[in-house]
DNA sequence: GTAGGGTTAG
């Protein structure tokens, strides 16, 4: 219990540490516990993986195409001494999420050492890398590479699906499919679910439909495959043919379920038609299929979003009735929109009165929706008293939206001094949050504006020291501000950073 | 990834 103790305490002061909690928390406890002075120990290793992770950006920074950075990590000798670990593996993937030729560079080679092989998973990262951005020739290789060593999972296959689909690509996800048996998995109701799921997300909804009436002669679809086509069709604004897939559903012996009603019921919100939204409640009450809670927030939120709270609040009440309990999405829900409508006194009381009133516990988010409302009718004092409020809870920490509102608020009241830098501190030395590039942008923008850029730049170095690769409007205005402050230093290397976006 | 939310402009 102590070491867990110690480790957590210690992770949390550490950004090497918080990276890996985040993605291998128990694998990193677990190691810490073989070794007596585990703190030492456990600084050590930090300390020597990002040494690692130093030398392999910095040499993969200098080149340009892959084979560049495959031959510069070759026949190195700083590359050569590495100690290649999982860890360092995640963590380089991570940082080159954005690259797919450095990422894939550093890849390849990894695993053409003879000491490491990576995992799966990582394949599986590196397969969402190159999906993530188009380089669908250079994944169709990997996924190759993968079958030669049995590294192809349902997980693997659902990516790749996902990936070519989003691409546009749709006929490779369908040759995936086909391959199914050959890359050493099951053509069965489940995969063809997901083949035709991945359709309807990305709205080829009639092509899943040709693709459907030829595999139905070899695969029985069950309640999820028409649920899929259902939710396809209402996506692309055709419920007439959600209604008819309910009918054929019922014709396959499936009765339609909370979640077939649910969809179409999101439809008709979504264009604001109440009548029919009602009018299958009604229907759903004959059919026996009780409404459940997402019934009830998404029509609920539908309602407020439509500005017509009365009607949110009924629906509240027929769903008390129902004897549905409300959960704190629902609530979350209401309060967002509540707070979007202006109606600030509203949602104080639906936070303050009927959630704990209902027994229901509000999460980061439900604090995040009244703060962000507070500060957005520049009620600063009362989205303090939500954040200590918080605090106090125990219940759930503030996390980085929490403080963008209140961060933006200085800005807009010019208290950069005092309240900025306490906020600030809280962040990183109370609560643990890393700033992201988000925060960075932020900051640095803000901070520009308000003519502190020695402060902004300061945080731009920071930003870079860890690796966050600022965008380009930021370098922009910094560099401008700095430039008229005679600041050539920061200049300069502010325009070495752009060179390189 | 069979369904419900997320102040876009710093």
């Amino acid at each position: 219990m102590q070491s867990i103790y110690r480790a957590i305490l210690w992770g949390s002061s550490c950004i090497c540490c918080k990276a890996l909690a985040r993605r291998n928390f128990c694998s990193a406890l677990a190691s810490c516990d073989r070794v007596g002075t585990r703190d030492s120990w456990h600084k050590e290793q930090c300390q020597d993986l990002k040494n690692s992770a130093d030398i392999l950006i910095a040499k993969v920074s200098k080149a340009s195409s892959e084979e560049e950075i495959l031959e510069s990590l070759f026949n190195d000798q700083a590359c050569d001494g590495i100690h290649l670990s999982q860890n360092l593996i995640d963590r380089l993937l991570d940082r080159f999420k954005d690259d797919w030729k450095s990422a894939l560079g550093i890849f390849k080679w990894a695993s053409l050492q003879s000491s490491f092989r990576p995992s799966p998973e990582s394949y599986d990262t590196m397969i969402d890398i190159l999906g993530r951005m188009k380089q669908m020739e250079k994944l169709k290789d990997l996924l190759e590479e993968m079958h030669q060593g049995s590294l192809i999972t349902l997980n693997t296959i659902a990516k790749v699906m996902r990936r070519f689909v989003g691409a546009g690509q749709w006929e490779d996800a369908v040759r995936i499919f086909d391959d199914l048996q050959t890359l050493g998995l099951e053509k069965n109701t489940e995969t063809m679910n997901l083949l035709l799921d991945t359709l309807c997300k990305e709205q080829f909804v009639e092509q899943a439909r040709e693709i459907y009436l030829e595999l139905k002669q070899h695969i029985a679809p069950n309640a999820h495959t028409f649920n899929i086509f259902i939710h396809g069709w209402c996506k692309i604004r055709r419920v007439d043919e959600a209604h008819w897939t309910v009918q054929e559903m019922k014709g396959h012996g499936c009765r339609p379920c909370v979640i077939s009603y649910s969809t179409i019921i999101q439809c008709y919100c979504e264009e604001q038609n109440f009548d029919r939204v009602y009018e299958l409640l009604d229907e759903m009450q004959a059919q026996d299929c009780s409404p459940n809670v997402i019934t009830f927030t998404t029509i609920m939120h539908a309602l407020a979003k439509a500005e017509k709270f009365e009607e949110a609040l009924r629906i509240v009440e027929r769903m008390r009735s129902a004897g549905c309990r409300a959960d704190t999405l629902f609530y979350n829900s209401f309060i967002y929109t509540l707070g979007r409508a202006g109606r600030v006194d509203d949602a104080s009381y639906v936070f303050k009165v009927a959630m704990p009133t209902a027994g229901v516990a509000p999460n980061t988010s439900s604090y995040n929706s009244m703060i962000s409302m507070f500060c957005h009718h520049a009620q600063e004092s009362r989205a303090f008293d939500i954040l200590k409020e918080m605090e106090d809870s125990g219940l759930c920490k503030p996390d980085v939206q929490t403080y963008h509102p209140l961060i933006k608020s200085c800005f807009k009241t010019g208290k950069t001094d005092s309240l900025l830098k306490d906020i600030l501190n809280d962040m990183v030395n109370k609560h643990h949050i890393g700033l992201d590039i988000s925060t960075y942008t932020l900051l640095i923008h803000g901070l520009c504006r308000a003519d502190r850029c020695k402060w902004a730049h300061c945080l731009f170095e920071e930003m870079i020291e860890q690796g966050i690769v600022p965008r380009y409007r930021t370098c922009r205005l910094l560099l401008d501000e700095v430039k008229q402050k005679n600041m050539y230093e920061a200049a300069e290397k502010i325009e070495v950073v752009m060179k390189k976006l």
